[in-house]
DNA sequence: GACAATTTTGTTTTT
DNA sequence: CAAAATTGTC
């Protein structure tokens, strides 16, 4: 009795909260939600609230339709999407929501690799190899081949074999459809790749796609339970799709047909890495019954941003084509800024920062400043360090690339799946050891000849010939200690053993004995990996050193960013998708640079990178100022800048022009803050000097400096490089 | 085997 | 111009 009743009201909680959702929601909003059967494409703007419409579509399947959350798949795109939809569905149904399965296609493929080991022919502990451990493993293959890597890139050899595992087809599937003796070579070498993933037990980040793809042409039964089990399966940012993922998304659909993918045609910007826009596009045809619903109303951005962004999106061709509108205010004009160089650039960008938070009391999180290319993060990092505003980059090198963090990760790794040769070699000298590249071949030779892994060898190291006695014990030492820890690591937690390890290799020691502030930040990124493991055990329920690293591998720099933080944002205009912020530089608008000059002869790449600045520009809620620089300095020349196509194709009434002129006007006429007379500055040759007088202004500012080096100097800010310090 | 000196190479975006 | 790869020296 009393269950009932209180199954009874927390059934007219339910409706009560149910009907409170719905009020959320705009007409078109509710109508995507209540469409739950059957299958249906969200063709939904930038900025035009898909993730609310996704989080309140599970919360109505499992609110109102009473369906079990484990029978539920969402796919988004990052961890850090994600982890945000999680949140907010657990808010809105509790915690019965942990029992959906949400996540992104690689780490969900990653879920049900290591759930069906057997079946996939992998082993349930496989490591997951990036970019650089790819390379690594290309080079091998080649050498083993034969081939050399002039003709045979490894960075190209690697493209290829992407290609090919994104299009589902294997090695021996491309060595039998390619004709000449270019194609031949490359599946030889996809051959041995693969042969050497698998002696080390390891998975490249396309075959979880292409393995769980193809799953079920081996077996048809494993494919058959989860076909079952997920009656309802939501993807978004569907336009990003590539082949392996369509056909996992449309297998894993087909019995239930309960498919809702939502995405943005208009904001497809991967297909270098073999998204094929075309998945969104022809949905209709590949789901005849499907029902199509546009989200247009905009509730980011206001009506000029909008404008400039749709004004410029509509040049493409291939398009499903959409209106959005919205009832935000008119807005400002988008700003354009003329620049010298890049320096300028930067200055500038700054400038206006400093400029918006005074006067309009912006914080610094407010802004965000995008970038087509990693490198130009330099120059404006520069002058954000020049005026002393916290920034943060996310991209570029990335945390888990860092030499310090992929170190200890290796020796985890090794620790978790002894076989693997790449961390293996990485780590064998790390800290040094007098293990060199000698002795690890006469290892690895052994270990191929006798079939075993080369950290196996290490434990038989007498039978390996000509080392010396020596040698020998560095070599056994070594395989003790990693046998000790992989010994340990079923009964200790993963940050435990972290911490342990990297005190017993005496790796921050090693750091310190450095003393330089490189070595400062190296130490403090191994801590960070640390106290990183220590909140995954703390939250995760398993909190073993495989989990850890199961999860780890999949992670990216997006996904750590914290928002919160008072500091400038800067990042590739690939990384900022999904995001907002109040205002958005765009830098570098110059052609060649963005549209990248490689994408200017093909239309689809064209248009792709077209996209890409429309998916810029509608980041921003409120004030977009774009910049592009007559001089960039690339390399080792100059490159003389042509502004780029995308700005003339936003009408000029939208589009409010700061030319060069005006700006150094204010640079001339302004104060320098940093430059006052008894503050200190930093001078590339002399060190560190104080002010002791100041005649002029902006670039024209005279300065009377005291050096402990060289004593009084007389300088013009325009020549000197000093850096306030 | 370690380290310094020299030569070569390379820039697109990322799960 | 840097970082990475290669060669040279101890």
């Amino acid at each position: 009795m009393i269950e009932k009743s209180k199954h009874q009201g927390s059934t007219s909680r339910r409706r009560q909260r149910a009907a409170s959702i719905l009020a959320d929601l705009n007409p078109v909003q509710r109508e995507a939600v209540e469409q739950a059967y059957g299958p249906l494409l969200i063709l939904a703007g930038a900025g035009s609230g898909k993730t609310r419409v996704l989080t309140y579509k599970v919360a109505y399947l499992v609110r109102e339709l009473g369906i079990s959350p484990w029978k539920i798949l969402a796919v988004t795109f990052t961890n850090k999407a994600a982890q945000e939809m999680k949140q907010r569905i657990e808010r809105l149904v509790g915690k019965v929501s942990l029992n959906m399965w949400l996540g992104t296609f690689h780490s969900i493929c990653a879920r049900i690799l290591r759930r069906e080991a057997g079946s996939a022919g992998v082993d349930p502990h496989f490591v997951i190899y990036d970019t650089a451990d790819q390379l690594t493993v290309v080079k091998k293959a080649l050498e083993k081949l034969e081939i050399s890597k002039e003709q045979f890139s490894p960075k190209m050899v690697l493209a290829k074999i992407s290609w090919a595992k994104n299009s589902l087809i294997t090695h021996q599937a491309l060595a039998r459809q390619s004709g000449n003796f270019f194609e031949q070579n490359i599946a030889r070498i996809y051959g041995e790749y693969q042969k050497g993933l698998r002696e080390s037990n390891a998975l490249d980040f396309d075959d979880l796609l292409m393995k769980t793809a193809t799953l079920s042409d081996s077996n048809p039964s494993v494919l058959e339970k989860y076909q079952n089990r997920f009656e309802f399966i939501l993807v978004d940012e569907y336009q990003d799709t590539n082949h392996a993922q369509y056909v996992l998304v449309k297998q894993l659909a087909s019995q239930h047909r309960n498919l809702c993918v939502v995405g943005d045609d208009d904001q497809s910007i991967y297909g270098w890495r073999g998204a094929d826009i075309r998945n969104i596009l022809d949905f209709e045809r590949d789901y005849p019954e499907a029902k199509v619903i546009r989200l247009e109303q905009n509730y980011r951005s206001t009506k000029r941003i909008l404008a400039a962004a749709s004004a410029v999106v509509e040049k493409n061709l291939g398009r499903k084509g959409k209106t959005l509108w919205t009832e935000k205010a008119k807005g400002e004009k988008l700003t354009l800024f003329e620049c010298a160089d890049e320096r300028n650039e930067a200055a500038r960008i700054v400038e206006t920062i400093l400029e918006e938070k005074g006067r309009n009391g912006r914080s610094l999180n407010d802004f965000v400043i995008l970038y087509r290319t990693n490198a130009q993060s330099r120059a404006l990092e520069d002058g954000l360090r020049r005026r002393g505003i916290p920034y943060i980059i996310v991209g570029g090198l990335r945390f888990y690339e860092r030499k310090e963090v992929k170190d200890i990760l290796a020796y985890l790794k090794l620790i978790c799946n002894p076989v693997d040769s790449v961390n293996l070699s990485r780590i064998i000298n790390i800290p040094r050891r007098g293990i060199g590249g000698v002795t690890l071949g006469k290892v690895e030779e052994f270990a191929t000849e006798a079939g075993i892994s080369p950290l196996h060898t290490l434990m038989q190291v007498e039978e390996i010939e000509g080392l010396s006695a020596a040698m020998r014990k560095r070599l056994k030492d070594f395989a003790e200690l990693i046998a000790s820890f992989t010994k340990a690591k079923g009964t200790t937690p993963a940050d435990r053993l972290a911490t342990e390890l990297v005190e017993k290799i005496s790796y921050i020691q090693e750091l310190r004995q450095e003393g330089t502030l490189e070595a400062q930040i190296r130490e403090d990124n191994v801590r960070e990996l640390l106290s990183g493991i220590t909140e995954f055990v703390e939250r995760s329920p398993d909190n073993s050193l495989d989990a850890f690293l199961a999860e780890v591998s999949l992670l990216t720099d997006i996904d750590r960013w914290d928002q919160s933080r008072d500091a400038v944002t800067l990042m590739t205009l690939h990384c900022a998708k999904g995001l907002e912020f109040p205002v958005v530089f765009i830098a570098g608008l110059e052609e060649g640079l963005f549209p990248l000059s490689r994408s200017i002869e093909s239309l689809d790449e064209l248009e792709e990178e077209r996209r890409l600045f429309y998916v810029g520009v509608t980041r921003a809620k409120e004030k977009v100022l774009l910049s592009f620089a007559y001089n960039r300095h690339r390399y080792n020349s100059t490159m003389y800048g042509v502004e780029s196509r995308f700005i003339e194709e936003i009408p000029s009434s939208l589009l409010q022009r700061v030319g060069i002129k005006q700006q150094w006007e204010t640079l001339m006429t302004g104060e320098l803050p940093g430059f006052e007379v008894g503050s200190w500055v930093i001078h590339p040759k002399w060190g560190r000097g104080k002010i002791t007088n100041k005649t002029g202004f902006g670039e024209n500012t005279k300065l009377v400096v005291y050096f402990d080096t060289v004593g009084e100097k007389r300088l013009l800010v325009r020549y000197a490089e000093l850096e306030p310090g």
